[in-house]
RNA sequence: GCCCGGGUGGUGUAGUGGCCCAUCAUACGACCCUGUCACGGUCGUGACGCGGGUUCAAAUCCCGCCUCGGGCGCCA
């Protein structure tokens, strides 16, 4: 639109066209105010009806709440008026009348349940807060794209639709494809590894990975972005460097760029970029750890995975990001290298946010003969994974990379209490649309 | 997948067998009001998820279904 101005940047004793929602309209009498909205922020139209045209009034008075409109008029300015300054219309067009039952209330009078905004995901878009999560989103994926990028890495997109999953049938969508089984990819964990062989030997990939678990918790979707990471002649160690710096980089690009946003989410004054190293605490020293707080009511023995109760309490303990280290080989996927002097263990590791898991990482298997022993041994037929294995004969280096859950990473960052807040339109398992 | 708890006007809620042709707020409609900024005031409109059952009597108790949320497992 041709000399639109944004409600933000009206001067006064300027004439200005802006353009928005009708955000509420405030009839006092002989005097009105109809406060319009934008992406910018919000300004206060004034209509004194003695003074005006009656058809003006009659239009810019009689429309419903959330119509768009544009309005032409004098910027003034006015002490009285919310922003210090006001519109003396006109001119008024009404390009959009809104139907007067409102879905949900963007004016956050009422408030409404997330299964109600998210059906109505546009009209909760235009709260403040709600918006604010998303730009704030946008510049996490931003920072954390330039420091992939300054550290070194590719940016790739890998297929979605594929024949086999990552570690088997199980947990995947099955899709029709030409009349052929395929699947949602669930990570593009062995496609990147792929890549580490090839000329590009550092990447990195934001992209959706599809879960066909039928879990129903706050931290768990069905569609999530993964943000994954993979360089060539690196250790686990390096990787884990990696990973820290990306989600340094990330709380850093928020709380430089994000300020009004988070003065909106009231997270102003207690959001906190991690200034320490994370802590690399092995899984065994985890254990330890654990069972010395006293939260469990069974103690924690060497082999078991760390319940949802067992994270928490760590996480409770270390108070901060930190990393897991050293897992026994036995719980971690295949492609995860064990250590050479002792095959009970693996380079696997974690990151932790005290809330929840964040990231899981690793240096991977890059010897063929291992890789295809790894697969025989947690059931799958490495036949069906030849297109990946094959390319492990043919010179693939010393690799590791991780990846993490760009929605989780949001979700901690922000301590908002759902995931689904931190997406668009959440795919879980009830809902499909919108 | 297992377990638990919900579904009341457009939205958010109160209501544990009769006091309920259902509370309050907001929205919506009408009227009054010349500085509101959650404007105020008066009046009005509008709801018990669906089906069956128990009972003299059901929003309330029971059963089935649908639907939403949460816990666990598993994971990012």
């Amino acid at each position: 639109m041709r000399n639109r101005t944004y409600t933000a940047d009206a001067e006064p004793g300027r004439t200005v066209t802006v353009a928005g929602w009708v955000h509420e309209i405030r009839d006092l009498g002989g005097i009105a105010f109809l406060i319009l909205r934008d992406k910018t922020g919000r300004i206060q139209i004034k209509f004194e009806k003695d003074e005006m045209d009656d058809e003006l009034v009659e239009t810019g008075l009689g429309v419903h709440r959330e119509s768009v409109v544009t309005v032409t008029g004098d910027v003034e300015e006015e002490p009285r008026a919310p922003t210090g300054v006001e519109i003396v219309p006109e001119s008024i067009e009404v390009l959009a009348e809104a139907a007067p039952d409102l879905p949900l209330d963007p004016s956050g009078k009422v408030d409404a349940e997330l299964s109600t905004r998210l059906d109505n995901r546009t009209l909760d878009l235009r709260k403040e807060e709600v918006k604010a999560i998303f730009e704030i989103r946008a510049e996490v994926l931003r920072a954390v794209r330039e420091q992939f990028r300054s550290i070194g890495c590719t940016e790739i997109n890998t297929p979605k639709i594929v024949a086999t999953g990552t570690e088997g049938g199980t947990e995947l969508f099955p899709i029709t494809y030409f009349g052929r089984e395929a699947f949602m990819n669930q990570s593009p964990q062995l496609f990147k590894q792929l890549m580490i062989g090839s000329g590009l030997e550092r990447v990195f990939e934001i992209g959706p990975i599809f879960r066909a678990e039928e879990h129903n918790t706050p931290r768990h979707l069905n569609e999530a972005t993964s943000i994954d990471f993979e360089s060539a002649f690196i250790d686990q160690r390096e990787a884990m460097d990696a990973c820290e710096s990306v989600v340094r980089a990330a709380y850093e690009a928020v709380a430089d760029n994000c300020a009004e946003e988070l003065e909106t989410l009231g997270l102003a004054d207690e959001f906190e970029v991690p200034e320490d190293d994370f802590p690399r605490i092995s899984y065994e020293e985890a254990i330890e750890r654990i069972n010395a707080t006293g939260e469990l009511d069974e103690q924690l023995v060497w082999g078991d995975d760390l319940s949802t109760e067992a994270e928490r309490a760590l996480g409770d303990d270390v108070g901060g990001h930190y990393f897991i280290t050293d897992w026994p080989s036995e719980i971690k996927p295949f492609y995860i290298k064990d250590h050479d002097a002792d095959p009970q263990l693996s380079t696997g590791f974690d990151m932790m946010h005290p809330r929840m898991e964040l990231v899981s990482g690793g240096q991977r298997e890059h010897r063929y003969e291992k890789l295809v022993e790894g697969f025989e041994q947690q059931g799958l037929d490495p036949d069906s994974f030849e297109y990946y294995t094959k390319m492990f004969k043919y010179g693939m280096p010393p690799h590791a990379g991780w990846g993490l859950g760009g929605e989780r990473l949001v979700m901690t960052m922000l301590d908002l209490p759902n995931i689904r807040e931190a997406v668009l339109f959440p795919r879980d398992r009830q809902r499909l649309s919108p």
